[in-house]
RNA sequence: GCGCAGUUGGUGAAGUGGUUAACACGGUGGAUUGUGGUUCCAUUAUUCAUGGGUUCGAUUCCCAUACCGCGCCCCA
C-alpha cells in the first residue's frame, strides 16, 4: 500500500466543507480590511529563505525541504510565506505604487521537515497578512486585530494575546550584549538547551520551560528596559491603539520569536484552553523593518502575522464549535427501474440548472434502500419516478419530514420546490401549511 | 535530531503460539414484486502495517522498516 507522506493529511467530506467555509470567511474578512490577495510560488530559490528567515534559525538550518531541480538550481519548499511575499513585493516594484501602504494577504501550504505531533504537520496551511511601507504603530495594532477578530467571528473564546517589543536594531543589539554579559558567569547553571541558545539566540533562554524557575532567569535583564526612546514610544503607541480597539493583551517580555527578522512589535495569540496540548500558539507575527532591505529591496518597513489552519481547526473542535450545518439536499431522485433513468437524468439536470441541490441514485438500489439513502443524504424532498409518472407527466414528490406526498405536474416542479423550500421546515408561523 | 506509546474489517474494537479471528455499528440482499426509517433472516477479515528471524507451526515471541499518536527542540 502506498501511504501518504509522513506529516501530511488528506482532506475530504466534512473536513473539506469546513475548510472551504473557513477560506470563504478569510476572503471576505480581508475585503473589510481592504487587503489584497497575493499568491507566490510554493518553492523559491533556497537563498531567499537563508536571507529572509535567517541562516541560524532552526527553520532554515534543519527543517527545510530542499531539492536540486533539473537545472541544478537549489530550491526550497517554502517553510513560511513572508520571505516569498517580500520577494514578490520587491520584484514587482510594489514600493513604487501610489497606493501605500501595500496590504497583502495569502493562504496556502507551507513545508517544514519536523517530527509530527499534535497541531504540527510537515505540510500545513497558513493564512497570513503582510503590510509594507508604513511604520505607523496603529498598523501594528491593526495586524494584531485581524486574527483576534477572525477568531471572534468564528466564536472561538479562549484566546489570549501576548505582545512584546524587541526594539529597533540598536535596542535589540544592546539588549543581546547585556544578556550575554549577564549569563556568562552562570552558564553552567543553565540546561543544555540554554547553553546552546546562549550561542545562537540568547533571547530564547528567557523562554525556556526547563529553567523557568531559576533565579538567574527571573532576575535577568528585561528587554523593555533596553528600548531606546523611539522604540519605547512605538511600543506605547501600539498599546494605545490596541486599547482603542478594545483588544485585551498582556505584555510578555519572554516572547522573542524564532525568526531573525523581527524588530519592534512581536506578538502571539495563544489558545488559552485547558487541556489543549502543547502546540497552543495559534498565531504569531510582528514588525520587520529591515527585512525588505535584507532581501535586496529599498529600506521599507513591514509588519505581518501568520496563523495555522490546523491548529485553528483543532481549537474549534476542542471548544465544540461546529462552523457548518449538516449537509443536505433539496431533492433526491429515485427512478423505479432502469427504464426511468433516462427521464430521471433529464429532470435532475434541469433542476440543478435552476439552482436546486439534487442527487439521484447511481447504485440501482431497490426502493427501500433508496429511502434509507435519502435520509443519509438529508434530502428535504424525494421524487419517485416510475412508468405512471412518465406517462402522465407528473412527479410523485414526497416531503421527507412530514411524509406528505404530492403529485406535481412537470411544468410546476420548480414553483413547487421554490414554495416549499423557502419556508424552513421548523417554521411554525402558521402562514403556510 | 532525541524520548515514550501504538498499528487487527468500511468503522469502533475483543482475542490466542496450533486450521471457525468474538461482539457491535455500518453496508448489501430478502421477509414486504411502487413507499423506508421498527423487527426478523442471510451475507459482509483465506486475514491481524510491511519485511526478516525463532518454531513442527506465529496475527500472537524477537529484530528491522514504514506510518500514526504524544512529548522535547522549534514553530503556525
Amino acid at each position: 500500500m502506498i501511504q501518504k507522506p509522513k506529516g501530511t493529511y488528506d482532506v475530504y467530506q466534512e473536513k473539506g466543507r469546513k475548510i472551504l467555509y473557513l477560506e470563504n470567511i478569510i476572503a471576505s474578512l480581508m475585503e473589510y480590511y481592504n487587503i489584497d490577495y497575493v499568491r507566490t510560488p510554493i518553492f523559491e530559490a533556497s537563498e531567499l529563505f537563508h536571507r529572509g528567515v535567517g541562516e541560524t534559525t532552526d527553520i532554515v538550518s534543519k527543517e527545510t525541504y530542499d531539492f536540486l531541480d533539473r537545472g541544478n538550481r537549489n530550491m526550497t519548499l517554502r517553510p513560511e510565506n513572508t520571505a516569498g511575499v517580500v520577494r514578490s513585493y520587491i520584484e514587482n516594484k510594489m514600493y513604487g505604487e501610489a497606493n501605500q501602504p501595500i496590504k497583502t494577504w495569502y493562504y496556502g501550504p507551507m513545508y517544514r521537515y519536523e517530527r509530527p505531533q499534535s497541531g504540527r504537520f510537515r505540510e500545513f496551511y497558513q493564512f497570513g497578512v503582510e503590510i509594507f511601507g508604513s511604520n505607523d504603530p496603529a498598523l501594528d495594532a491593526e495586524i494584531i486585530s485581524i486574527p483576534v477578530n477572525f477568531y471572534k467571528l468564528l466564536g472561538l473564546k479562549g484566546i489570549k494575546v501576548n505582545i512584546n517589543s524587541l526594539g529597533d536594531s540598536e535596542s535589540r543589539e544592546n539588549y543581546r550584549q547585556a544578556l550575554l554579559n549577564y549569563f556568562k558567569p552562570h552558564l553552567n547553571c543553565l540546561c543544555e538547551d540554554c547553553q546552546r541558545r546562549y550561542e545562537k539566540n540568547p533571547l530564547r533562554i528567557l523562554d525556556c520551560k526547563f529553567d523557568a524557575n531559576l533565579d538567574i532567569i527571573k532576575k535577568a535583564p528585561r528587554i523593555l528596559d533596553y528600548l531606546n526612546e523611539t522604540s519605547k514610544n512605538h511600543f506605547l503607541n501600539v498599546q494605545k491603539y490596541l486599547k482603542a480597539m478594545n483588544i485585551d493583551f498582556e505584555i510578555n517580555p519572554n516572547i522573542v520569536r524564532g525568526l531573525d527578522y523581527y524588530t519592534h512589535t512581536v506578538f502571539e495569540v495563544e489558545a488559552d484552553i485547558k487541556g489543549f496540548g502543547s502546540q497552543n500558539v495559534l498565531c504569531g507575527g510582528g514588525r520587520y523593518n529591515n527585512l525588505v532591505e535584507n532581501i535586496g529591496g529599498p529600506s521599507t518597513p513591514g509588519v505581518g502575522f501568520a496563523l495555522g489552519l490546523e491548529r485553528l481547526l483543532s481549537a474549534l473542535e476542542f471548544e465544540n464549535i461546529k462552523l457548518i450545518e449538516e449537509k443536505s439536499l433539496d431533492l433526491y431522485v429515485i427512478p423505479m427501474s432502469e427504464n426511468e433513468k433516462e427521464y430521471a437524468s433529464s429532470i435532475t439536470n434541469g433542476l440543478r440548472m435552476s439552482g436546486f441541490k439534487i442527487d439521484i441514485d447511481y447504485m440501482n438500489r431497490n426502493i427501500k434502500s433508496n429511502f434509507k439513502q435519502s435520509e443519509r443524504l438529508n434530502a428535504k424532498f424525494i421524487a419517485i419516478i416510475g412508468e405512471e409518472e412518465i406517462n402522465n407527466n407528473y412527479l410523485t414528490i414526497k416531503n421527507n419530514k412530514t411524509k406528505q406526498e404530492y403529485k406535481v405536474k412537470i411544468e410546476e416542479i420548480i414553483d413547487f420546490l421554490d414554495e416549499h423550500l423557502d419556508h424552513d421546515d421548523d417554521c411554525n408561523c402558521g402562514h403556510h401549511e
